[in-house]
DNA sequence: TCATGGCTAATTGTCGACAATAAAAAGAGT
DNA sequence: ACTCTTTTTATTGTCGACAATTAGCCATGA
């Protein structure tokens, strides 16, 4: 063989962030640092996105920012208006009862696929993360802001077990960091955990029963009670101290 | 005022089919043909789409061309694979399954905020569209392949009707277009007519009644019914010829 | 003082060219 | 004859520069 041109990999994986399935190419990764950027609130809702700003912050052209500007437009985490630019999205009070309106819709269809298509090991992944949510509980006993990221993981984890790969990108590609960036605008910190947790509970026993109907019922009792939760703190926020529109 | 150096306005819209709501860049052009061009048919299901091949046929560069194949990505009317290329998505049994589940989540969800928030010019309008399927209908005597479009503009209206704006983009902007593409692929003749005809008509009755529980459980009783039609026809075109897998 | 007009500046849209990767084809070896 | 390797080619990813459009600003006039 003759002498090799290849470097071994450089590897630049500067951003090694939590989850990065994919960074093929540079428009994934920067796709994937803008996303945690706009969930974590570090891009506040409502600021502009300029593209010479985030291509020289970056170090990127501008080529492979535009498309992940495009994606993250496609997962409604941003807004363009044709000639005029990019902001991030700032969701209204309409427009979250709307994503709950979905969610509803969409989980309570993925609870009846989990309830009969879930396998036994999957059930079992279920009941780990409600230990873990208890143990939780018990520790930090009725605060249990837990379900910043546990209740998420509760839900996906029945949408994976919808065997339905549409269900999936819908919810956990789009809707869930929707939900995300609400948390972070909203600074929601999770009211009623024991009743969440004993909701969870009933579920998982209805999916496990393999009681269909049962599953989606609750689980749209449980997407219905969470928005009525957020919709009531809304309004004591706004009789209380408006802080903005 | 010194010489005037703008030519007035070259305005080239070569191409004025149809629905060309936003043609205000080249990208949203080139998106919007190409979408028609797959749910036409005119780029078969499975076929590769090479960035210079059409970028060349449009007559534009390939930076457009890829924002365009990007959000016809985002509608999930093509796959891409990073360092391969892209086809227009071929829709399995599988996945059209999958596709009239979540259909019937979200349609229902629709009916029932279409039962509480439709004015009533719009159930006028929606009375309208059964009119007119009803004359067709009558003309062509059972046949009635009227729902080609006609039953999607049944459909369209009822999701307007949610006033639901998330629940809109879901629904007209995304499955509805695969919809359309399923039926070019399986070249569905709408079998079922008159059943159709008789339920999109208790469908209506529901939403004028304000029976929000009613119309949803009639909805998805409606669209769980298609998917069984597809289903059966599905079967039996196996049992019968079998064209493809 | 306010409205209106044109002008300047910045950002977005578009283009062509270069580099990197992957599939396909040709060749040598067993 | 078959398989593995190597080369070739075509396509995708990335970059920098130019053109078009928009928003803001300043000057001029009533």
């Amino acid at each position: 063989m003759t002498a090799i041109s290849k470097v071994p990999k450089p590897r630049v994986d500067s951003a090694p962030d939590s989850d990065t399935p994919e960074v093929r190419t540079l428009a994934e990764r920067v796709f994937h640092q803008l996303q945690s950027a706009i969930v974590r609130g570090e891009l506040p809702p409502g600021s502009k996105i300029t593209e010479p700003g985030l291509s020289k912050s970056y170090g990127i052209s501008r080529g492979p920012l535009r498309e992940a500007m495009r994606r993250l437009e496609a997962h409604r985490l941003i807004e363009r208006v044709p000639h005029v630019g990019a902001r991030v999205v700032k969701l209204s009070m309409k427009e979250l009862i709307e994503l709950f309106d979905v969610r509803e819709a969409l989980e309570s269809m993925a609870a009846r696929l989990a309830a009969e298509h879930m396998g036994a090991q999957e059930i079992q992944g279920l009941r780990d993360v409600l230990a873990v949510h208890e143990s939780q509980s018990d520790l930090q006993r009725g605060e249990a802001y837990y379900q910043r990221e546990g209740d998420l993981d509760f839900h996906y984890r029945i949408v994976l077990g919808s065997h339905n790969k549409m269900l999936m990108n819908l919810l956990c590609d789009d809707l869930y960091y929707l939900v995300r960036l609400y948390r972070t605008q909203f600074s929601a910190s999770g009211a009623r955990p024991q009743r969440a947790f004993v909701e969870h509970h009933r579920i998982v026993d209805a999916i496990e029963a393999g009681d269909a109907e049962l599953a989606e019922l609750l689980m749209r009792r449980h997407v219905s009670a969470s928005r009525e939760n957020v919709a009531d703190r809304y309004a004591a926020m706004l009789a209380d101290g408006q802080t903005d529109s």
